[in-house]
DNA sequence: CACTCTTGACTAAACGTTCAATCAGGAGTA
DNA sequence: TACTCCTGATTGAACGTTTAGTCAAGAGTG
C-alpha cells in the first residue's frame, strides 16, 4: 500500500531538487514535470492533489535527514573529550553531503514563512538537538567532569560554536580563506569549552 | 538630486513592509501600491524601473541597520569581562527591535538564494562582525589578558554562542520555557569563554 | 505653454489546476 | 482465438486568475 508506482518517486525526487533550487513559488509544476521527464504537468496531478501537499510530502519525507544526532544514549557517559568533538565532526561534515545540503536548502527558506515547516523542524530537528546536549552535559556534571553551571545556556553555546562554523561554510564560502579549517575550528571550541566548565578551579571563579 | 520626492520614500517604506512579510515574490507591485495607499501601482513605474530594481534598493537602504557594532576601535583595550557581555547583549536585543527583525526577515530569506544579496550581506555585516571580535581578541592577546590561541576561531564561536540564542529567539520562540533567560545566557557564555582562554594555565594545557 | 506627477485601462506571459479523451493491458466471456 | 468491458495511467488543450510591466491621457503647477 506504500510501495506506490515508481513514478511518485520518480516526480518526488524532480521536486525536491526543483523546490531546494528555486523554493516553493519559484519552482513551477511544469519545471517539476520537465525535471522528472514527463511529458504532461498533468500527470503530477494524478499522484498529488495540489503543489502544496506535493511539496509538504517532499519536507516530511526528507527533513529525517537532518537528524545528525542518531544514537544519543549509547554516548552518555563517555567523556567530554571524546564526545564533543566527535558532535561537532558530525555536524561539520554536513557540509560536504550534498544530499544534506539540499534539504537544508530546501527547508531553512521556507521555514521563516510557513509556521508549519518551522515547527516541525524545530521540534524534530532542534529539539532533539538541544534535548541531547542538555541531558549530556548534565550527566557530565553529575559524573564530576564538569563544574556544575547552567546547561541549558552552555549546551546553546556548544551549538552555536559548531553552527557559526557550519553557517560560515554553507552560506559564506568566500570567508573560506582567513577562516580556520573544520579540523582547527573544533579543536579550539572544545578546548575552550572543557577549560571553560573545568571542575578543577583554581581560585576566582567563585569567589566566596 | 537625492532628497527625491515624498512619494519615494512612502512607497519605499510599503515595499519593505511587504518584501519582510511575503518575501520577493510573494509581494507584488499590487500589495505594494496599496500599503502604500496609491491608487495607482503604474505610479510605482514612474520612481522606479522595475520591481527588482525596487528590491534591490529596499536592501540597500536598510542593510546598515544591521551593523550593531558601531565604533569598534573605542572598546579595542576595555577588558573582555566588559567588552564581551556588552557584545552579547547588543545582538540579543536585536530580537526586540522591531525594525531590526523586520530587516532580517527581509534580507535573510532572500540572500539564500540570491548570491548578490549574499555577498553584500556577508561583506558589509558578516565580515564586519567577525573582523571586529578577531582584532579585539587579537589585541587581548597581546595584552596578556587571553592567553594565545587561534582567534580566528574563538572569534567565530563567541559569535556562534549569542547567534544561538538569538537565532533560537527570533525562528523558535517555543523555546523559550525551558531556556535560559538573555541575562543568563550572556554571563554563561562570557563565564565560559573568559575561562576557557583564562592566561593562567594551571598546568596541562599545553603539555610540553 | 511646459513640465512633473498621477491615473485607469490595458497587455502578454506565466501560473496552478481541470478536463475530456486516449492508451495499454488484463479479466471475463463466448 | 475473438470480442467486450474495465481500469489505471497518460496526454494535450484549455480554463480562470494573477503577475509585472506599458501606455496614452489627464491633473496640477510654475
Amino acid at each position: 500500500m506504500d510501495e506506490s508506482s515508481d513514478r511518485r518517486a520518480q516526480i518526488l525526487d524532480a521536486a525536491l531538487e526543483e523546490f531546494a533550487d528555486k523554493g516553493f513559488r519559484g519552482a513551477t509544476i511544469k519545471s517539476i514535470a520537465e525535471r522528472a521527464r514527463l511529458q504532461s504537468q498533468a500527470l503530477i496531478y494524478w499522484y498529488f492533489p495540489s503543489k502544496e501537499s506535493l511539496f509538504r510530502e517532499v519536507v516530511e519525507r526528507h527533513l529525517p535527514v537532518l537528524q545528525v544526532v542518531r544514537e544519543p544514549e549509547r554516548v552518555l557517559d563517555s567523556p567530554p573529550e571524546e564526545v564533543l568533538p566527535q558532535f561537532a565532526r558530525a555536524y561539520l561534515e554536513a557540509a560536504n553531503r550534498p544530499g544534506l545540503v539540499r534539504v537544508l536548502r530546501l527547508i531553512v527558506p521556507e521555514a521563516i514563512r510557513r509556521p508549519d515547516v518551522t515547527e516541525m523542524f524545530g521540534r524534530h530537528i532542534v529539539a532533539r538537538l538541544l534535548g541531547f546536549l542538555q541531558t549530556y552535559l548534565e550527566r557530565q556534571v553529575e559524573l564530576g567532569r564538569l563544574r556544575p553551571h547552567d546547561v541549558r545556556a552552555s549546551s546553546r553555546a556548544f551549538v552555536g560554536m559548531v553552527l557559526s562554523q557550519l553557517g560560515i561554510k554553507l552560506f559564506f564560502p568566500m570567508f573560506k580563506t582567513g577562516g580556520p579549517t573544520d579540523e582547527e575550528h573544533v579543536r579550539a571550541i572544545v578546548e575552550i569549552f572543557l577549560q571553560g566548565l573545568s571542575p578543577e578551579v583554581p581560585g576566582q571563579e567563585t569567589r566566596r
